[in-house]
DNA sequence: GGATGCAAGTTTTTT
DNA sequence: ACTTGCATCC
C-alpha cells in the first residue's frame, strides 16, 4: 500500500482536493485533459490507503469496458494488487451482477440472458408482423423506431402502462392515440417474451435493478452498505435510469463521487441527461464541486480555440481550459474548392509530419460521420500508409460469431427462445419458417420454451422434416448433457463444433469459408483464454454476459505505427499529438438533421466540436470544403459556424485553389508539386514545401479489422504464457523463431513442440 | 429457399 | 452513389 505522498505527488492543488475529499457527495468538473482518470484513480487509491474503505465497499463506474479495464489496471498498480473484491466495471455490467445473485427476487433465475439489440428487434419485428396479420393496428416508424421508443420510456423507468398514462394524458388526435395504443400492445408483447424466456434486454438490466432495489428494502440495504464509495466517471453521459438507480444506492453517507464535464456532454440521442450534471448542486445540496480546469493535454493555442468555440453554447457551467505551457503552433485551416482533394491534403499532412520526424502513431484523422471515412481509407491505402479505423463490424457480431452464441446461449438457458430460433436452421436442416412456425403455436399453447416444443412437434412432424427436427432436438439434449458434466466453455464449445458442422472444413477455399472457420477458432481461444482466468470454474452464463456486453473500441491499437481514423463520438476520451478534423461544413458538422432539430441540438454539436478540438495536442489541422459530393451528387458548402467561432488570432488560414486544379485534370496526388499553398497569414507549416520525397514505407496495407488474433504476429519467448485454442494456457519452454516448446497447464508431463502461428498460440496479456 | 429487381433512406452508438 | 430491406418469382 503506497504512502500518502505517492498518491499526491505532481498533482495541483484541486486534484488533491478531489483526492482528499474526506466524504459526502463530490462533483468533479474535469475539463478535457485535466487529468481526471488519474484524479479517480488516485482517490480509490487514498480511500484504501488511509484505510476509509475496504476495496469491496468501493463500486467505480465506468461506460465502456474500455474505460473500465484501464482504470483497474491503473488502480492495482497504486494498490499493490491488493484491490479485490473492487468493483470497476460499467453499469451494465455491475447491474449483471447484482442481479445474478439477487433477481430470484423478481423471479429472474441466475442464468438469465441479456438479449442484445439484434434479438430485440427480431422481437419487434415478428410482433408488428402478427398485429398486420391480424388487421389490428401497426405501430409506425418501423422496427427501429418501436425500439427506440420503448428503449427511450424503459430509460425513463417508465413500464408500458405508466408510459401509456403519460401519452395518454397527451391529448393527442386519433390517429395519434391509436399508433400509441398499437406500441403499447407491441411493447407488452415483447415483455412478454422476455418472461418468458428468462431474458434482459440492456435497459432492463438498469430497470430491474432499479425496481429490485426500490422495492426490496433487504436488498437496497445490503448493497447500501456494501458499496460505501461510488463514483462514476463521464457523469454527463448518465441517463434518467442510471441517476435513479445511483441515487437508490447511494447510502446514508452519500458518499458519491461524481466526475464529469457537461462540456463533452454529446449523447443526448441516446437518452443520456445532461442535467444530471447540471443539477448535481441541487440533488445535493451540501455537495462539494471542485473545477479541474488546467490543461495537461494540449498547447493554449488550442485551448484557446477550444474555449472560444464552446463559449457559444448557453446551456453550460463556465468553465476555461488553461496550461503552463505557453504558444503553440497556430491552428491551420484548409479551405478547399472539392471534397475530392481532402484526402490527398491529409496525406500531404501526413507525409510533412513524418519527414520532421514524426510518427504515424501520432496523426488521428476525425470526422463527423462514418460515411466520410472512405476518401481516407483509399488515399491512404494507395499511398501505403498504415491506418486503423474505429468502429466497424465487432467480432461478435459477425454472423457465424453470434450463431455459435446462440447455441451457448440456448445451452445456458434452454428457455431462451430467440437463441433456438435463431441456430434451428443453421446449418440448413431443412427447418425454415413453416417448420418454426408450428413450434411458436405449440409453445403458445402449451405455454412452454420453443426447445420443448421443438420436441413435441418432432414427433408429429412426418418425413424428412420430422426427422430433422429429431436430430436437433437429440443434438441439444445431448449438449445439454455435456454442459453438466463438463466445465470448460472451450471444451463445450469445442464439441459443439464437432458435433454441428458450424465451422466449414478447411477444404473450403472460398473467402468467405476462411474467414468464418478464423473468427469461429478465435472464439474458441476466447472461451479458453476465460476458462483461464476462472480456473476454479466461471459459468456459462457469465461467459456470456462478458461476451454480450463487449465493447468494440477495445480494438483500437495504440503502439503500433499507424494512423487511426474515427469519428468524433468515437474520439472521446483519447488525444493525439496532431488532429486532422475534417469537413468542417455548415450541413455536415453541425449536421443537417442537428440544425433543422433546433438549438439544443446545434449545441450539442458544438460540444462534440469541443471535443474534436481537445483531441489534439500540439497540432491541429482543419479542413472545409467549398463543394462537396454528398449523396451522389455535388453540392455547394459554406464553412462550419463553429470554424468561424474559432479566433482569427489563433488561426493560419490556406487555400488550396491551385492544387484542385490539377486534381481536376486528371493529376494524381503524387504528380502534385508536394507544396502547400503558400499560407494567407505570413506564418509558416511545420514543415511544408520543399521536404524530400519521403521513403515509401512497405506497402503495408491497412489492417481490415480483423480476427484480433490472427495475423499480430506474435513471437514466442521463453518464459511467455499464451494461450492455444484447445489446450488452453501454457508457458513456453523455449523458442526458436516462431517454433516454440509449449507445456500446457493441463498436462503439465507433455511438452508440445508447435508453430506459434499455425497453433494460433497468443500471449496472455 | 434463393436469386432478382425496386424503392427508400443515408448522424452520432454503448451496453 | 450506395447500401439495404422488401416483394416477387422460380
Amino acid at each position: 500500500m503506497p504512502e500518502l505522498p505517492d498518491l499526491l505527488a505532481g498533482m495541483n492543488h484541486p486534484q488533491r482536493q478531489a483526492v482528499q475529499h474526506p466524504g459526502g457527495p463530490l462533483l468533479i468538473l474535469a475539463g478535457a485533459g485535466s487529468g481526471k482518470t488519474r484524479v479517480l484513480t488516485h482517490r480509490i487509491g487514498w480511500l484504501l490507503a488511509t484505510r476509509r474503505a475496504k476495496p469491496y465497499q468501493i463500486l467505480a463506474i465506468t461506460f465502456t469496458n474500455k474505460a473500465a479495464e484501464e482504470m483497474r489496471e491503473r488502480v492495482a498498480a497504486l494498490t499493490d494488487q491488493s484491490g479485490r473484491g473492487l468493483w470497476v466495471m460499467t453499469f451494465h455490467a455491475a447491474c449483471a451482477r447484482i442481479l445474478r445473485r439477487d433477481g430470484h427476487a423478481l423471479g429472474y433465475s441466475t442464468n438469465f440472458t441479456i438479449y442484445d439489440t439484434g434479438d430485440t428487434r427480431r422481437i419487434i419485428k415478428r410482433l408488428v408482423g402478427k398485429a398486420e396479420d391480424n388487421g389490428s393496428e401497426q405501430p409506425e416508424g418501423g422496427v427501429r423506431g418501436v425500439h427506440s421508443v420503448i428503449s427511450a420510456a424503459k430509460n425513463q423507468l417508465l413500464t408500458p402502462d405508466l408510459w401509456l398514462e403519460a401519452k395518454l394524458a397527451e391529448d393527442l388526435d386519433e390517429r395519434h392515440g391509436t399508433q400509441i395504443r398499437a406500441t403499447y400492445e407491441v411493447w407488452r408483447g415483447y415483455e412478454a417474451e422476455l418472461r418468458s424466456a428468462n431474458a434482459l434486454d440492456f435497459d432492463d438490466l438498469l430497470l430491474a435493478t432499479h425496481r429490485l432495489l426500490a422495492e426490496h428494502h433487504d436488498v437496497r440495504e445490503h448493497y447500501r452498505q456494501r458499496f460505501a464509495h461510488i463514483l462514476v466517471d463521464e457523469y454527463q453521459d448518465t441517463n434518467q435510469a442510471q441517476y435513479q438507480l445511483l441515487k437508490l444506492l447511494v447510502g446514508h453517507d452519500r458518499n458519491l463521487t461524481a466526475v464529469g464535464d457537461a462540456d463533452q456532454s454529446v449523447y443526448a440521442f441516446r437518452m443520456a441527461d445532461i442535467r444530471n450534471i447540471l443539477n448535481f448542486e441541487s440533488d445535493f445540496p451540501d455537495a462539494t464541486v471542485i473545477k479541474l480546469e488546467q490543461n495537461y493535454r494540449s498547447t493554449q493555442t488550442i485551448l484557446n480555440a477550444a474555449n472560444a468555440v464552446i463559449a457559444n453554447n448557453t446551456q453550460r457551467k463556465e468553465k476555461t481550459l488553461w496550461t503552463e505551457r505557453d504558444g503553440g503552433e497556430p491552428i491551420h485551416v484548409h479551405e478547399l474548392s472539392s471534397s475530392t482533394s481532402e484526402a490527398p491534403l491529409a496525406v500531404e499532412i501526413i507525409r510533412a509530419h513524418q519527414a520532421a520526424g514524426g510518427a504515424l502513431r501520432d496523426v488521428a484523422i476525425l470526422y463527423r460521420t462514418n460515411g466520410q471515412s472512405q476518401p481516407f481509407e483509399e488515399a491512404l491505402a494507395a499511398d501505403g500508409i498504415p491506418y486503423q479505423i474505429a468502429g466497424g463490424l465487432r467480432f461478435y457480431d459477425r454472423s457465424e460469431v453470434k450463431d455459435a452464441i446462440a447455441y451457448l446461449r440456448l445451452l445456458s438457458n434452454p428457455s431462451d427462445d430467440e437463441a433456438l430460433s435463431r441456430i434451428i436452421n443453421v446449418p440448413r436442416r431443412g427447418l425454415g419458417d413453416a417448420a418454426l412456425n408450428s413450434i411458436r403455436v405449440m409453445a403458445a399453447e402449451s405455454g412452454s420454451p420453443l426447445l420443448e416444443a421443438a420436441r413435441v412437434v418432432a414427433g408429429t412432424l412426418g418425413s424428412t422434416r420430422g426427422t430433422n427436427l429429431l436430430e436437433f432436438v437429440e443434438l441439444v439434449t445431448d449438449l445439454l448433457a455435456y454442459t453438466q458434466e463438463h466445465p470448460g466453455v472451450a471444451q463445450l464449445l469445442q464439441r459443439l463444433y464437432d458435433r454441428t458442422g458450424l465451422v466449414p472444413s478447411e477444404t473450403s477455399e472460398a473467402e468467405r469459408a476462411q474467414a468464418k472457420r478464423e473468427n469461429l477458432l478465435q472464439l474458441l481461444t476466447v472461451a479458453a483464454s476465460y476458462d483461464a482466468r476462472h480456473p476454479d470454474g466461471g459459468t456459462l452464463s457469465s461467459f456470456l454476459e462478458t461476451v454480450t456486453l463487449a465493447g468494440d473500441t477495445d480494438s483500437l491499437e495504440a503502439e503500433r505505427d499507424q494512423v487511426t481514423l474515427m469519428t468524433l463520438h468515437a474520439s472521446k476520451g483519447l488525444e493525439y499529438p496532431v488532429v486532422i478534423l475534417v469537413g468542417m461544413e455548415d450541413g455536415l458538422f453541425p449536421h443537417d438533421r442537428a440544425m433543422r432539430e433546433g438549438p439544443a441540438a446545434i449545441e450539442e454539436e458544438r460540444r462534440l466540436c469541443y471535443v474534436g478540438i481537445t483531441r489534439a495536442e500540439r497540432i491541429l489541422h482543419i479542413t472545409h470544403c467549398r463543394q462537396r459530393m454528398l449523396y451522389g451528387k455535388l453540392s455547394s458548402a459554406e464553412p462550419s459556424r463553429f470554424l468561424l467561432e474559432i479566433p482569427q488570432t489563433v488561426r493560419e488560414q490556406h487555400t488550396h485553389a491551385v492544387r484542385d486544379e490539377h486534381l481536376a485534370q486528371g493529376f494524381t496526388p503524387d504528380s502534385l508539386p508536394a507544396v502547400l499553398e503558400p499560407p494567407a497569414a505570413p506564418r509558416p507549416l511545420p514543415q511544408p514545401a520543399q521536404t524530400p520525397p519521403v521513403p515509401q514505407p512497405p506497402a503495408v496495407i491497412a489492417a481490415v479489422p480483423a480476427v484480433p488474433a490472427a495475423e499480430d504476429g506474435y513471437r514466442p519467448t521463453a518464459g511467455d504464457r499464451v494461450t492455444h485454442p484447445t489446450l488452453g494456457v501454457g508457458a513456453v519452454k523455449q523458442a526458436d523463431g516462431l517454433q516454440a516448446t509449449v507445456v500446457f497447464d493441463a498436462e503439465p508431463g507433455k511438452p508440445y513442440e508447435m508453430h506459434a502461428r499455425l497453433a494460433r498460440l497468443q500471449l496472455v496479456a
